[in-house]
Parts: structure tokens; sequence; C-alpha cells
DNA sequence: CTGTATCCGAAAAGATACTG
DNA sequence: CAGTATCTTTTCGGATACAG
């Protein structure tokens, strides 16, 4: 991924290398800000996570997410739904059955979530050991 | 990237697609989790970025944030400064002068932080335009 | 089964004033 | 300059009850 990852980089942050304060104004940060607003909270991006690979149902994608509440589950999978991450498909049946899939644009998604996911369990040790040693000599 | 991240990828996810709720537990969920109550608030990556390339001090990272409190700033810092994410240094003069720079560890996130830029801006337009169509069906 | 509606507490974030 | 302290507003998320 580095030379393709290098020069994307440059295109993307560069605005705001030597351009003090334009980051908002050029779009890069409001974006950046944006996809956090979508994704960036506790569940979303354990919901695309379950989607990865299978479409699942709401019972299904409660039972697999340990600790989200009803409520938390229907209003990220609307949200997930209105960006286009996600399609909802309601089956005429009874009882009523309702499956949730990712779409072309929320498969996209899965590999810079990845590469995010995979981050966090590599530097998980690390960092803990960083807020322990802080809050040692913080103390 | 691609065939590093699959490997990786099924690596990391496998847990979940067949082994149904114990991601929480096997802690790719929870790594997840951890990273984004980190960083994944409305201005830690955005801080990050502003490190990519060089060191700055902290009224030098105020203007080049714009909108961003007094109040929000040292506290942001403050949290990526104990998570090991970025250095503090003093320097004893006057007026006084604080200098803030990515560590080690710091680093290694711009990677992924940058892939999760990239696909912010990229799809951004795709995302608003889902986003109306949405709304439009459903008033 | 798949939601919606309502209420409540906790936490995040903004505004403002003040300090070494 | 680089913060801290305090207050208020807003948002998030959980619990519960109810409905198609």
């Amino acid at each position: 991924m580095s030379i393709e990852s290098i020069a994307l980089d440059a295109t993307v942050f560069e605005p705001l290398t030597g351009n003090e304060g334009a980051c908002l104004e050029t779009g890069i940060g409001q974006a950046v800000r944006d996809l956090l607003d979508r994704v960036g909270d506790k569940w979303s991006l354990l919901i695309i996570g379950m989607l990865r690979t299978t479409q699942l149902r709401f019972s299904e994608l409660q039972r697999r997410i340990p600790g989200i509440s009803q409520r938390m589950l229907t209003l990220k999978l609307r949200s997930l739904e209105r960006d286009g991450l996600i399609t909802r498909t309601v089956y005429a049946e009874v009882p009523p059955r309702v499956e949730y899939e990712l779409t072309a644009m929320g498969r996209t998604l899965i590999e810079p979530a990845t590469a995010l996911a995979l981050w966090a369990v590599e530097h998980q040790p690390a960092i803990s050991h960083a807020r322990e040693e802080f809050d040692r000599k913080d103390k």
C-alpha cells in the first residue's frame, strides 16, 4: 500500500501543511469529521464488521453484538442505511424478517476499517502501558 | 496492501464470522471500541493529522484547527499524550513555549488514519447523495 | 420478530473568565 | 503563551413499555 498511500496521502493532507487553518474550508477536516460522526460511535463499525461477509437479520445482529440495546441497533442501522452503507430488505412473511447487507460502498469501507482495527489490536498493549506510566508519574 | 490486508483481515475478524457473540470476549470488539474511545472523537484524528509532518506548539494547533476551544484542545492533547501517541515538551522560556509531536507509535497511526481520511473524502459525495435520496423517500 | 416512543442519567462539548 | 476552573448546553446511550 506504500506508494499509493504516500501519493494519496500528500494529495489529501497537503492543504494542511503549509496552509494554516484552511483544513475545514478545503473539506478534508470536514470530511473526516463527518465520517467520525457517522461511524465513529460505539457500535457502527462493529455492525459493519458483522456484515462484512454475510447479510444478517435484526435479531441475529443483536445476538452477535452483546450489550447493544434494541434501540441503539435500530438507530445505528437506520443511520448506516441512510448513508448508503447498508441495505435493509423486508420480507413480507410471518413472522416478519428483515435482512441487512453491506452495499458496494459499504464494502469499500471494510479495508480501511480493518486497517484501523488491526492497528488497535496491535498497539493495545503499548497504549495500556503508556497509560499506566503516565498515570503513575502524574500521581 | 491487498495480500497482507486480506490475511490479517481474516485473522482479526475470523472470530466474528462463525462464532456468534464472541467478539467482545476475544478482544477485537473491545480493541476497536477502545480505539474509537481514544481517537474516534471530534478532534483527535484532526490533531494527529496536523502533527503528521511537523511538531507544533499549542497556539499553532489552535490556529490550524478552527472551531476547537482552548479547553478541548487541552483535553485532547492530554489524552493523546497519556496514550503515548504524542509528546509534550515544555521549554523554560519567557514567554513559555510548548511543542507537541507524534511519538513513534503515533506515527504508525498515520497510515491507517490517512486511509480512512481518504475514504471519507472520496465517498463524501456519494454519502451526501444517499442521504438526500433517503430523506426524500422517507418524507 | 422487528421495531417505535418516552424518559432518564451520564458524558461530551462549548462559552466564558481567570492564572502562572 | 499555555493553560485551569466553572458553568451550561447538547448529545449519547441505556431501560422500559408498547405496537404492527
